[in-house]
DNA sequence: ATAATTTAATTGACATATCAATTATTGACG
DNA sequence: CGTCAATAATTGATATGTCAATTAAATTAT
């Protein structure tokens, strides 16, 4: 098939994608969306910043995504009382469920996705695709450094 | 950090979209434009239906990936003699030359992941995102099938 | 205190992907 | 032969990401 970790880490990304993409409308979310939900659910209400900082994704794309959030009713923003640059980002009961359901839907796709591995491969291939991300995080602009 | 494997793969793949994106704009190519490039090189001339059906992506997709290289001159699309529904992709010397210079990069980039992997390591890392790449993609559509 | 800089959020333009619909051509069948 | 279905390519709308620029508020420095 595909010899470069490049295309394997692309395919498997993929197809990843491919198989929630099936869900996702089912719960009415974005292919996005589910991460900030999760990130709200485990650390409470946070700001965009934080989550394009948690995330390590762009600040637009973080409000793009927050808006369609609430257009759908499964967040709100509210302003922050100390700032008022930044807003505060909160769940509703409806992105709470949404979020609730998308678990689920995780939940089985880690099933498929790991179905055949052993708990020491599930554990070793955890520790791979941390190492990898380390590696790759920390060169990002090395050779030009001085 | 990330406990699910989704995040863990979306991390992982995310950092490499991004360690590339400083590379591909020296080259003067977009993100998805690469793996179209490189099957031109290893499997010859082909129409755009082969290119997504190989690589499991839209073909519209395709065809405007497509339209971006031959505007920047990489490929040539001709008429195919048998079926004048399908045109011929082909690769011109400016097309072979930016492959060339992304497999560098490429190769620069599993250098920089696998930093610190064992030859063993790998090839089990390998294994394992073959595996779980077969996993989900036999796996699209099974519980409604009856 | 005012001026300059930094920061949070947003908007616009683009690339890559999705799905849905259209066009042109081919192939199959009555 | 002619209709009808399948196929290759394309276009439009939308989502998620990129970068660049803007706005408004907060911070820092003079």
């Amino acid at each position: 098939m595909e010899r470069s970790f490049h295309m394997l880490l692309y395919r498997a990304f993929h197809a990843q994608r491919s198989y929630l993409g099936h869900h996702l409308a089912e719960i009415g979310l974005g292919a996005g969306q589910p991460k900030l939900l999760t990130y709200l659910v485990r650390h409470g209400p946070c700001t965009q910043k934080a989550l394009a900082d948690y995330f390590e994704i762009d600040p637009a794309a973080v409000c793009r995504m927050l808006d369609a959030l609430e257009r759908n009713g499964l967040i709100v923003r509210s302003a922050a009382k100390h700032d008022r640059r930044s807003g505060l980002i909160e769940l509703t009961d409806a992105g709470r469920a949404a979020q609730s359901a998308w678990e689920v839907r995780c939940k089985e796709l880690e099933a498929q996705m790991l179905r055949g591995f052993t708990d020491e491969e599930r554990a070793q291939f955890s520790q791979f695709l941390s190492r990898a991300y380390r590696n790759l995080r920390g060169a990002e602009g090395e050779e030009e450094t001085p």
